[in-house]
DNA sequence: CTGAAAGCGCTAACAG
DNA sequence: CTGTTAGCGCTTTCAG
């Protein structure tokens, strides 16, 4: 590696020169002098040495991202959502990915390892000298284990702290199972059941909330025994997909596509067709979610949005422009595709909602 | 941040001595000395400056991460696998998300901005003092512009350079397609339709190698008008598939998993059945394609694995203990679902199909 | 306008 | 066994 001291060196000049002139100072030397210097340091492939102007400047313009599991579906689009604000305003990444899911599988979430663990990506990354640290969680929830003694901005993506003592960006489960419900609602549907998840998820109890403040809104009675609780996986949405039907539902609100795809399965075995004879909303807005026959209803995570809000909590952080440590809930986009439809006017399915390309339009946010 | 030299001012010794303790060498000071530093380093929080440290040591134990896009589907894995492979050597790693595929969407490959991109963030990777750096195709191609003058070990993790002046890290398209169709026909199958992608494609040029040599390998003939060419969207596989089964084939191999979603459209609209009527087979194991119904039959790409050789390629090369520039091909796992099924013994779909919890067989690698 | 000198935090060599 | 010294590559006074 050529260093400053090289070209230095080899045009005459002092070091100190050099610097101000690749650096742009205006009249550090003159013009024929200037010229040369840049002349030589592009000849010789000159790089500034990163490591040590940051630790001259004492400034590195690094962010660091701990990531809950990378591979987590909606870890990339948050990382994504950091890089390109950070990009926009000329700071660089370093990720960490603790690789929790692998590691533990589901079961992670308070071990005394988790905390072991974190606290070392932690220490990590100060030694590294980032400015700020964004956690993504890898799913919603409230984290119990929350680092202390941090010499930088922090804040939680995709997840939040007990109290509020660092800032936290998730997105409005309450307002999209609301504006589901009340577009399933205005579809005509009547006996709405829904597929949670666990009931001690976050997810799951936010969800309902919007669920039921949209029957009330609407003057519809809550009704218990159309509210079941899955585990998130596949085989739960089918299972209990078969205990609503026979309670007659219209309309089925699954909380993730995941369990929707389960609710496919039991319709196909019992001879309904999704989108005519019973209408299903997912959520998450998976990829393949469109691919489904028909196209499944969903909502969107603004996953991408919530890297780049955190990213510019952190930014206003580190330039005292704020300080707030408070919840930001951001707003879900509504895809109504094929799966739904009028419960008195039905599509033609096959012919509409067979190819999955239909636009998906959005409802809110 | 609390430096060595205030925990030297504070307990008398020099800044050497200090680091030599902290650092565990043995005999740098006495033992009441030695507790008495250690204790204060604790007292005071304090953490080694990673850039000093490695300014000073002319070492930054970090391997480059250049991501063609961070979220397609294959990035995170791979990343995931280099991180895992790192963290158990005591490397770090930086990473950089071009962003190409939000950016450029599918027509990037080679253009002028593209390359310039590239040149920028591989300076600044550079600049960065990695010692090593991986780069992360979006889909597996040849890549015509190859980065010169690199001062460090480089590698292409899942495409490759057109003369093989770097090494570069793949998955086995041939021997994949080999397998799956060698499936087929000992299964029984005779009539085996293919929907590729782009006849362009590489994946699709491998692939279909290996579909030709198992069909020559049982002596069968090669039937050219059974082999159609989709561009890997959802829709080209159900129109497709209609040509096909007009010709009568008992299977289908769709060279990924989306455009094999459309089959299941077409499948459904004609009322066949799937596993039954019509045998299916997708490539990718995308996450969903265990929900589809019945469970789509795939192949697993090693995308984790792509990422640990990469990075052991390039620690090797760091320690200089192997310089080799070919292509690595790993093998792919297949994994047979109930898409399906022994063209004469059917098994009863809706009972086995329909849970998505088949246990995945792996039939090779 | 120019450059000598100091120093960011740390470690390696070497002298005491 | 201990600590002084020099210096990694860069920037930033400040004196000439």
């Amino acid at each position: 590696m050529v260093t400053i001291k090289e070209i230095a060196r080899l045009t005459n000049v002092s070091t100190a020169t050099v610097s101000n002139v690749l650096n742009g100072k205006s009249g550090a030397a003159g013009a024929a002098k200037s010229r040369e210097i840049i002349e030589a340091a592009r000849r010789l492939r000159y790089k500034p040495n990163t490591l040590a102007k940051s630790l001259k400047q004492q400034k590195t313009n690094t962010l660091g991202i701990i990531a809950e599991d990378l591979t987590v579906f909606n870890a990339p689009e948050i990382v994504d959502g950091i890089d390109a604000f950070c990009e926009e305003n000329g700071y660089e990444i370093i990720l960490a990915n603790m690789r929790l899911f692998k590691r533990y599988h589901n079961d992670f979430t308070d071990t005394l390892r988790h905390h072991e663990l974190l606290d070392a990506v932690l220490q990590n990354m100060d030694a590294k000298q980032v400015e700020g640290i964004v956690y993504v969680g890898y799913h919603c929830r409230e984290i119990a284990y929350v680092p202390s003694g941090l010499e930088v901005p922090f804040v939680y993506a995709y997840c939040y702290p007990k109290k509020e003592v660092y800032p936290s960006v998730l997105y409005d489960d309450e307002k999209a199972a609301n504006d589901v419900t009340e577009l399933l609602i205005k579809k005509g549907h009547r006996n709405i059941g829904v597929i949670c998840g666990p009931a001690s998820s976050y997810h799951t109890q936010r969800r309902l909330c919007g669920f039921n403040r949209a029957l009330a809104e609407h003057g519809l009675p809550a009704r218990p025994e159309l509210v079941l609780y899955g585990d998130w996986e596949r085989p739960s949405g089918y299972r209990l997909a078969g205990a609503l039907i026979d309670w007659g539902v219209t309309a089925v609100f699954c909380f993730n596509d995941l369990m929707a795809s389960g609710v496919y399965g039991l319709a196909a075995e019992r001879g309904l067709k999704i989108g005519k004879d019973i209408s299903l909303f997912g959520f998450d807005n998976r990829d393949i979610s469109q691919g489904y026959i028909p196209a499944l209803s969903t909502v969107e995570l603004p996953l991408h949005e919530i890297g780049r809000v955190c990213a510019e909590i952190i930014l206003n952080q580190i330039n005292h422009r704020s300080t707030r440590k408070k919840r930001v809930f951001l707003p879900c986009a509504v895809h109504e595709r094929y799966s739904v439809c009028g419960y008195t006017e039905q599509p033609e399915i096959g012919t509409r909602g067979s190819l999955g390309s239909s636009p998906a339009r959005a409802v809110s946010g």
